[in-house]
Formats: structure tokens, C-alpha cells, sequence
DNA sequence: CTGATTTGACCGTA
DNA sequence: TACGGTCAAATCAG
């Protein structure tokens, strides 16, 4: 990846331009907002209200015997990483939270697959922008993406057909972050990391991906893309079947794309066939 | 109107 | 007790 690195870093940069910096004339949303503020009103547990008379009527789950699942069910699998574009996974996630970290400079944000409320698909995947690196015209800002749960969900039949994004060649083992370019940042937020992280990027909850394997990956576009285990760590990474998905043939064509990404499918290209990775995720 | 995001409160784990 | 993860009302945007 050598030429091709450089070449590919480049575009990459104008496509986050692109993407990322939808710095439109129209900032204006961006600032000025005048947000919304305001608490959320639960409080079930104290809310005994409803519980006077010890009737557990009570809609809200949050104070059933449901509990809720954290960290420990989440550390059955758990990968991690670092890409300065964290949305570029091909999966479909909506962000259900944000908290700033101890220690971190910038906060963390929560997603879950689209498709666990119709799916019950358990992934998840936290994105945290990393301390170092991004603002000022320098490196792009690196991000540190957890995925946690695999996804069960999967693509609406046929309805989905498989859309082709990747049109690069193979280079070195990458993850299969199925590249796409279309993003449609529903909004240009600024308020900080969160604006970049804000993903929701397209593609569809399909196979599932990353969440079986382990391995130190690097994008040659970007070269910034690195995949670790925080449970399990070593020796994955042969398993695991990397493209390369992000050195665009051509940034025209990726502006022509305009369609949402489907699922992680890759086109076949030289040397390498369709669904490597769809088949290695599969097993 | 519908779906996505924001964000403070709540809750479990360490 | 502190911290991190999740919930869900409020709010925004298409």
C-alpha cells in the first residue's frame, strides 16, 4: 500500500471533507442551536408513586426485575478499534447514549444495531475520539470503537440486495469496514467529537461481522484503522479475512453513489471473491 | 407525523 | 462510592 495509501489517504481526506464537514454555508444550524435542555423525567425506582399500594403494574422496566444488562454480559465479546472514520462499518447503529468518561477528553457515545428492537440483534459499539490527534488541519482525529455482541439481525430479504461499495483492490488484511461514501449526516452538528462520531452510517445489519475475531488490521487508505481484542487478544487475526474497502477507484464514483449502503458485500475484484468475509462471519 | 438524537437520571458492577 | 452503561422524555429534522 504504498502508492496507493497515499493516494487513497487523500481522497479519503476530501471525502471527509465531504462528509464530515457538511460545513456547508448553512453552519449555521450548527452553533446557534438552541437545543433543547432538559432532563429526562424518570424515576421509577423512587417513584413509588405507583407503588403504593405494591401493585407492579408498572410500565416502566427500569424498575421491574428486568435489569438491565451491563458490563457483564457485554464482556462475552468485545473488540476494539481505532479508525479516525467510526462510521464506516457498514452496519446500521443508532446512538441510544453519551457520557463523558473519566479521564477522556471527549465523551463516549453509545450505539446499538437499528435492528435490535425488530431484531432483538444485541450488538452494540461505543465510540470514544481519542485524546490525541484531529482538529487543526493535521491527522484526522482517531476514534476508538468497541463492538460488543454479534449481530444476529439480518438484512430484510431480498429487499436488501447487496449494494456494492468497495471497488478497491485488495491490499493487506482489513477488516471488512465496508467503506461507503454515503453518508447522509441527518444534521451537521458541531457540538463537539460527538458531531463526527454521529453515526448512522448506511447498511444494513446483516451477518455478522467483526465480533469473532480479533486481529490488528490496517487500511491503507486511511492506515489509521487498527482492530484489537480486549478480552481474547492474540492470534485472531489470521482468521480473519481483511479487505481493504477504502481506497476508492475514484472519488467521482463515490460521489455518485447515492444509495444506502446494504451490508458489507464486497465486489469481487481481482484477486479476491465476493463474501469472504460475509462467509467467514458466518461461521 | 415519524424516526433519530440528546442528555440527565437511574442502575449495576467493580 | 465511583464510574460506566442504559433508559426514556424531550427535542429535532425530514
Amino acid at each position: 500500500m504504498t502508492t496507493l495509501g497515499l493516494q487513497g489517504d487523500e481522497l479519503l481526506a476530501q471525502l471527509r471533507e465531504l462528509l464530515y464537514l457538511p460545513s456547508s454555508p448553512t453552519t449555521t444550524s450548527g452553533d446557534e442551536r438552541p437545543r433543547r435542555r432538559r432532563g429526562n423525567k424518570k424515576r421509577c425506582r423512587n417513584d413509588n408513586e405507583t407503588n403504593n399500594g405494591g401493585e407492579e403494574a408498572h410500565p416502566h422496566h427500569c424498575c421491574s426485575g428486568k435489569t438491565r444488562k451491563t458490563t457483564k454480559q457485554q464482556k462475552s465479546s468485545k473488540y476494539l478499534l481505532v479508525t479516525s472514520v467510526p462510521d464506516f462499518d457498514g452496519y446500521q447503529w443508532r446512538k441510544y447514549g453519551q457520557k463523558q468518561i473519566e479521564g477522556a477528553t471527549y465523551a463516549r457515545s453509545y450505539y446499538r444495531c437499528t435492528r435490535s428492537a425488530e431484531q432483538g440483534c444485541p450488538a452494540k459499539r461505543t465510540v470514544q475520539r481519542n485524546d490525541d490527534g484531529g482538529e487543526d488541519g493535521g491527522n484526522p482525529a482517531k476514534y476508538t470503537v468497541v463492538y460488543m455482541g454479534e449481530h444476529t439481525c439480518t438484512a430484510n430479504d431480498s429487499l436488501e440486495a447487496p449494494v456494492i461499495l468497495e471497488t478497491t483492490a485488495v491490499v493487506v488484511p482489513a477488516v471488512s469496514a465496508t467503506s461507503s461514501t454515503n453518508k447522509q449526516q441527518r444534521r451537521p452538528q458541531h457540538d463537539d467529537d460527538t458531531a463526527a462520531i454521529n453515526s448512522s452510517m448506511a447498511g444494513s445489519c446483516c451477518s455478522s461481522t467483526t465480533t469473532t475475531a480479533t486481529g490488528i488490521i490496517e487500511s491503507p487508505a486511511t492506515s489509521d484503522i487498527t482492530w484489537s481484542s480486549s478480552d481474547h487478544v492474540d492470534d485472531y487475526s489470521g482468521l480473519f479475512p481483511v479487505y481493504d474497502s477504502w481506497a476508492p477507484a475514484s472519488l467521482q464514483e463515490m460521489e455518485d453513489f447515492t444509495g444506502p449502503i446494504r451490508s458489507p458485500v464486497h465486489i469481487p475484484a481481482d484477486g479476491w471473491t465476493i463474501d469472504h468475509f460475509l462467509l467467514h462471519a458466518a461461521m
